[in-house]
RNA sequence: GGGCGGAUAGCUCAAUUGGGAGAGCGCUGCCCUUACAAGGCAGAGGUCACAGGUUCGAUCCCUGUUCCGCCUACCA
C-alpha cells in the first residue's frame, strides 16, 4: 500500500466492516478441541434475546475480547463461546404486547400457537444484539453460538431437573412466594427489587371479644390485609399482654373472632405496641408464625392482587366497598371504614421497603401457591467451599465476602414460573390416580394441579404412571426460571450431557467476566450446578467489573435520558475508541462513569496512531538494515528499551485483570514516548534517505511499530490490523500473530539513563525560558555542563539531538561547573547545570522571578534542614531516605546559590544598562 | 437495622505495601514547524473530606464524625 492511500484522518467505519468480515471468512475465531496449545475458554454471559447492546454489554464484552484476543495471540487454544438466553418473562412480555396491539392475546391463541409465534419473533427480531457484538469486534466462535432453548440445552435442563429430583433436591409444595401480579408468575427472592418508600403505619384497635370496651392496639402498614388475619400475637413474656393469651379479639370489619397467641419469634416487644396481627396467607413472617401456631391461611387476594374477601367473613358493607379492587384502591377505603367505626387509633408516616418485580417494576405480593423449589443448602455447601479454598477466584477479592455471605444465608430457590415461554417442567400428574380430572383455569385452560396429586418426573413424557394408567397424564403447565438454564451454561453449551471433546477440552472454563448485578442470579448458581453435575467448578477466575453510569454517576436509564448508546458511539468515534475507553475506565471495584468527552479523547488517540503510521510509510521506502540492538543509534536503543518495558507492563497488568493500567501504559508509551519523542528524535537520521543511519533507523522503526501494533491489538483490533497490513510483516492477519514478549537484548539501561539526563536538561531549559520570560519558540543559545564526566560525555554526544529537539541554537557543552560569566543566568538540576544569556530579557521581571524562586527554595531547604537536624529522623529513617534528603538539600542549596549569584549580576546588569541606554 | 466501598487538581481517576502526590479530559498562552489542529510546545491549578491517635515522619495505618454510593434485611 502506498502512502497516498492513508488519509490524513482515520475513518474507522470501512476498516471495521472489512476486517471483521475477513476474520470471519478466514475462520480466525473458530476453536477446535484438537488444536494445539493450552486451552483458554470463556463463556459469554448470555445476553437476553430481547436485548440490544447497551454500554454495560460494551464494557463486559470488550474486556472479554481483550482477554480472548490476548490469549489467542499467546498461542493458547482459545474458545469464546457465544449465545443468548431466552429471557422467559421479558420475551413473553414482548410478544404479548405485539398480540395486544393486534387485538388478540396469548390466551386466545392457545399455548402451542403462542409458542410458535414467539419462535417466529425470535427468528425475525430476536438477537439483534449478536450483530451488535460483532460490530464491537467480539471474536467469539460464532459457529458455536448457542441459545438456552436449543434442543441440546433443553435436554441438559431436563436431565438436571430429573437428577435433582432423584437426589431429593427438588420438591413441589404450597408456599408463600413472591408474585408479580402483572407478569402473573412467581419470582425468586432475588428477582424482587427493594425500594425504600415512605408509607403509613396505621394503628388499629382490635376489641377483646369478651369485653369490647377493652382493645389491643395493632400496628400495620397494610391495613387491608387485616381481613385475612387469623390471630394476633404478643410476646409470651410480655407483662402487659401475658394474661390475654388464649382470649380472642373481634377482628375489625368482619364477623370473625381470632385468638391471641404468644409467639416469641414473631413479636418484638420493643416495636410499636408489642402486639402484631398474623396474616399467614399474605406475609412471609406471618406464614411461618401460622405454621408454628397451626393457624388457618385465609386468602383475600387473587393473582391480579385484587381483593376477594367473601371467604374472610367480612362485613357485607366491607365486601361491597373493596371486593375486586386492587390493593392501592382498597387501602383508603379500609382506612375510611376503620375511621368510621372509631377503630383507627392513628396513622403516621413510616419508612419501609417495597418489593417490586425486577422486570416490570410492579409491586409484588406474597402469594400462596404451589411451586417447584430447589433445595439449595446441599448445593450451596460445596459452592462455598470452592470459593473459600480458591478453586474459584473472585476478582476483585472484595466481592468474595459478598458471595460467601449470600451463599451461607441462601434460601430455597423457587424455579417454577407461570408463563409459557421457557422449558416446560418435565413433570406429569395422573388424573386417573387423583380420582377426578384436574380443574382448568378459565382464562387459558391451564390445568390447576392439586397439591396432593402424585408426580412423575421424567425426561420425556412417560407412557404410563406407576399404576399403569396411560390415558390421563397431564404435564405441569409451568416453565422453569430462565436462570435455571443459564446456570448450566458453562457445560450445556459444550455439549453436556453428552461427553463431547469440547467438554473435555474447554471445561472448566478459564475466566468468567461479568457485572456484580448477576453475581447471585447467575455466578453463584453456575458454581453450584457445575460442581453438582460436572464435579468440577465451571471457571477458575471470576472477574467482576463495575457498572457503567453516566458522567454524573447516575444509573443510565431510558427514562432519565442519560443513556449513551454504544452503537452511536461506534458510529461517531469508531469501535476501537469505544473499546479503549472501556478498558481504560475499568478500574476494579468502582463504577465506571462514562462521559462522551473521554471517548472523544481516545478517538484522538486512534488518529494519533494513524498519523504515526502515515509518517512511517512516508519514510519506510528504501533499504532497511538490521543492526544488533546494542549497536543501534541512541533513539533506537532507547525506544527498544521502552517498548520492552511496555510489553512487560501490559502483559503483567493483563495477567491481573488490570485493563485500566494496561491501557494507560499503552497510551503513555505510544503517544508520549513513541510519537512525541522517538519519532521526533529520528527525523534527522531519516533525512538522507540513502544514509547508513537511515537504513538502520528504518529497520527499528518498522520493527518497533509492528510490535507495537501486536501489543495493542487486543484493545484496538481494527486499526491495528489495518496498519499492520501495510507494514513489513509475515502472516495473513494480526489476529493470530504472537503476542509480543520481552527481548532481553532490547533492554538498555544506559540509553534510558541518557534519556533521563536529556529530559532533565530540557526541564532546565524550560525553567530558564520561564524565568527570563522568553517565549517557547525563541531560539536560544545555551551552555550546558555535565557535573560528571559521564554526563559531560552524554551532552557532548547528543549535542545535535538536543539542538534538534529543543530548538536550540548550537548548544555549547562544557565539562566544568564554572559558568559564572556575566549576563548569564545559570540553573541546576541533577547532574546538569545550564546557562543562557539574559540579554533580551526584561531584567526587572527576571529579578522578580528569581526572588520568587529563591523564596520558594529557601522554604524547601529549611524544611529539609529541619528534618535532617532531627536526631530521631537521622537515627530511624532508612539509609536511602536519608541519602535522598541529603541530596535534596544539596540541590536546593546549590540552586539557591546560583540564583543569588544571578541576582547580584542582574543588579549590576541593570545599572550597566541604565548607563548605556539612558531613558 | 446490618455489611461493604468511596471522598485526592474544575471533571474522571491513579499512586504495589508510611519518606514532598501523578495522568487523561477541561482550562490558559504561543504556534497551521511537511505524520497528526482529532495536532505541537509551554503553563496554571491540590490544607489528599473533617477531628483526634500511632510514628522521627501519615494522602496511606487506627478511632470517631460528616457526606455519597452499593449490597442486604421480616421490625409489624
Amino acid at each position: 500500500m502506498s502512502t497516498s492511500q492513508l488519509d490524513k484522518t482515520y475513518s474507522p467505519h470501512d476498516v471495521e466492516n472489512r476486517w471483521y468480515q475477513r476474520w470471519i471468512d478466514a475462520g480466525m475465531f473458530h476453536a477446535s478441541p484438537t488444536d494445539p496449545g493450552q486451552p483458554y475458554s470463556i463463556v459469554i454471559p448470555p445476553p437476553n434475546v430481547t436485548g440490544s447492546l447497551h454500554v454495560g454489554h460494551a464494557l463486559n464484552n470488550t474486556l472479554q475480547d481483550i482477554l480472548i484476543r490476548w490469549r489467542r495471540m499467546q498461542g493458547r487454544n482459545t474458545l469464546w463461546m457465544p449465545g443468548m438466553d431466552h429471557a422467559g418473562i421479558a420475551t413473553q412480555n414482548v410478544v404479548e404486547r405485539q398480540l395486544q396491539a393486534e387485538g388478540t392475546s396469548r390466551e386466545a391463541l392457545g399455548r402451542d400457537a403462542f409458542l410458535k409465534r414467539v419462535w417466529q419473533w425470535k427468528e425475525k427480531s430476536g438477537g439483534t444484539i449478536i450483530s451488535q457484538l460483532k460490530r464491537l469486534g467480539a471474536s467469539c466462535d460464532w459457529e458455536r453460538e448457542r441459545f438456552t432453548m436449543d434442543e441440546g440445552l433443553s435436554e441438559a435442563v431436563r436431565e438436571v431437573f430429573v437428577r435433582l429430583h432423584e437426589d431429593g433436591l427438588l420438591y413441589r409444595g404450597e408456599r408463600l412466594i413472591n408474585w408479580c401480579p402483572r407478569c402473573l408468575t412467581a419470582l425468586s427472592d432475588i428477582e424482587v427489587e427493594h425500594e425504600e418508600i415512605t408509607g403509613k403505619l396505621y394503628t388499629i384497635r382490635y376489641p377483646l371479644a369478651d369485653d369490647p370496651s377493652q382493645y389491643l392496639l395493632i400496628a400495620t402498614t397494610r391495613p387491608e390485609t387485616l381481613l385475612g388475619d387469623s390471630a394476633v400475637a404478643v410476646h409470651p413474656e410480655d407483662e402487659r399482654y401475658r394474661h390475654l393469651i388464649g382470649k380472642r379479639v373481634q377482628l375489625p370489619l368482619t364477623t370473625r373472632t381470632i385468638p391471641i397467641v404468644g409467639d416469641s419469634i414473631l413479636v418484638d416487644r420493643e416495636f410499636g405496641t408489642g402486639a402484631v396481627k398474623i396474616t399467614p396467607a399474605h406475609d412471609f413472617n406471618d406464614f411461618e408464625a401460622g405454621e408454628r401456631q397451626g393457624l388457618p391461611r385465609i386468602k383475600i387476594m387473587d393473582i391480579h392482587a385484587n381483593l376477594h374477601v367473601e371467604g374472610a367473613l367480612a362485613d357485607p358493607n366491607v365486601i361491597q366497598a373493596v371486593e375486586g379492587l386492587p390493593v392501592a384502591k382498597a387501602r383508603p377505603r379500609i382506612e375510611q371504614l376503620l375511621t368510621d367505626q372509631g377503630l383507627l387509633e392513628k396513622s403516621e408516616p413510616h419508612k419501609m421497603a417495597l418489593g417490586k418485580c425486577y422486570r416490570c417494576k410492579t409491586v409484588v405480593e406474597p402469594l400462596l401457591s404451589d411451586q417447584w423449589f430447589v433445595k439449595i443448602k446441599p448445593l450451596a455447601e460445596p459452592a462455598i467451599q470452592a470459593v473459600e479454598d480458591g478453586r474459584v477466584r473472585i476478582i476483585p477479592e472484595a466481592w468474595k465476602n459478598n458471595y460467601l455471605g449470600w451463599m451461607r444465608d441462601i434460601k430455597d430457590w423457587c424455579v417454577s414460573r407461570q408463563i409459557w415461554w421457557g422449558h416446560q417442567i418435565p413433570a406429569w400428574y395422573c388424573e386417573t390416580c387423583y380420582g377426578s380430572p384436574f380443574l382448568r383455569r378459565l382464562s387459558d385452560g391451564a390445568p390447576l394441579i392439586p397439591s396432593d396429586a402424585s408426580v412423575i418426573v421424567a425426561k420425556t413424557k412417560p407412557a404410563a404412571c406407576a399404576k399403569g394408567h396411560s390415558d390421563a397424564l397431564v404435564q405441569d403447565p409451568d416453565v422453569l426460571d430462565t436462570w435455571f438454564s443459564s446456570a448450566l451454561w458453562p457445560f450445556s453449551t459444550l455439549g453436556w450431557p453428552r461427553q463431547t471433546p469440547e467438554l473435555k477440552t474447554f471445561y472448566p472454563t478459564s475466566t468468567l467476566v461479568t457485572g456484580l448485578d448477576i453475581l447471585f442470579f447467575w455466578v453463584a448458581r453456575m458454581i453450584m450446578m457445575g460442581l453438582k453435575f460436572m464435579g468440577e467448578v465451571p471457571f477458575r477466575d471470576v472477574y467482576i467489573h463495575a457498572l457503567v453510569r453516566d458522567a454524573e454517576g447516575q444509573k443510565m436509564s431510558k427514562s432519565k435520558g442519560n443513556v449513551i448508546d454504544p452503537l452511536h458511539v461506534m458510529e461517531q468515534y469508531g469501535t476501537d475508541a469505544l473499546r479503549f475507553t472501556m478498558a481504560a475506565m475499568a478500574s476494579p471495584g468502582r463504577d465506571v462513569k462514562l462521559a462522551e468527552e473521554r471517548i472523544e479523547g481516545y478517538r484522538n488517540f486512534t488518529n494519533k496512531i494513524w498519523n504515526a503510521a502515515r509518517f512511517l510509510l512516508m519514510h519506510l521506502d528504501g533499504e532497511r538494515v538490521e543492526v544488533p540492538p546494542a549497536q543501534r543509534s541512541f533513539p533506537d536503543r532507547w525506544i527498544l528499551s521502552r517498548l520492552n518495558a511496555t510489553i512487560h507492563t501490559v502483559t503483567q497488568e493483563l495477567e491481573q485483570y488490570r485493563f485500566d493500567r494496561a491501557s494507560s501504559a499503552l497510551y503513555q508509551f505510544i503517544w508520549h514516548e513513541y510519537c512525541d519523542k522517538y519519532i521526533e528524535m529520528i527525523k534527522p537520521a531519516l533525512k538522507d534517505n540513502a544514509s547508513e543511519s537511515a537504513k538502520a533507523t528504518r529497520h527499528t522503526l518498522a520493527e518497533t511499530f509492528e510490535t507495537m501494533m501486536r501489543l495493542l491489538h487486543p484493545f484496538m483490533p481494527f486499526i491495528t490490523e489495518e496498519i499492520w497490513q501495510t507494514l513489513p510483516h509475515e502472516g495473513a492477519s494480526i489476529v493470530r500473530q504472537p503476542y509480543p514478549v520481552m527481548q532481553p537484548d532490547w533492554d538498555s539501561k544506559e540509553a534510558e539513563q541518557e534519556f533521563s539526563l536529556l529530559e532533565e536538561c530540557r526541564g532546565l531549559m524550560n525553567q530558564e525560558r520561564a524565568i527570563l520570560g522568553y517565549p517557547a519558540g525563541k531560539r536560544l543559545h545555551f551552555r550546558v555542563h555535565g557535573k560528571t564526566d559521564q554526563a559531560y560525555a552524554t551532552f557532548k554526544k547528543h549535542k545535535e539531538l538536543i539542538d534538534h529537539m529543543e530548538n536550540v541554537n548550537d548548544l555549547w557543552v562544557g565539562s566544568t561547573t564554572q559558568i559564572s560569566m556575566p549576563h548569564l543566568l545559570t540553573l541546576t538540576r541533577g547532574l546538569v547545570e545550564l546557562a543562557t544569556s539574559m540579554e533580551d530579557a526584561d531584567l526587572e521581571k527576571v529579578k522578580e522571578n528569581v526572588l520568587k524562586q529563591i523564596a520558594l527554595l529557601e522554604k524547601e531547604a529549611t524544611r529539609t534542614n529541619q528534618k535532617l537536624g532531627n536526631p530521631e529522623f537521622v537515627a530511624k529513617a532508612p539509609p536511602d531516605v536519608l541519602t535522598e534528603h541529603r541530596d535534596r538539600l544539596e540541590r536546593e542549596s546549590r540552586m539557591t546559590q546560583l540564583l543569588q549569584q544571578a541576582l547580584g549580576q542582574i543588579g549590576l546588569y541593570i545599572l550597566e544598562r541604565k548607563r548605556t541606554q539612558p531613558s
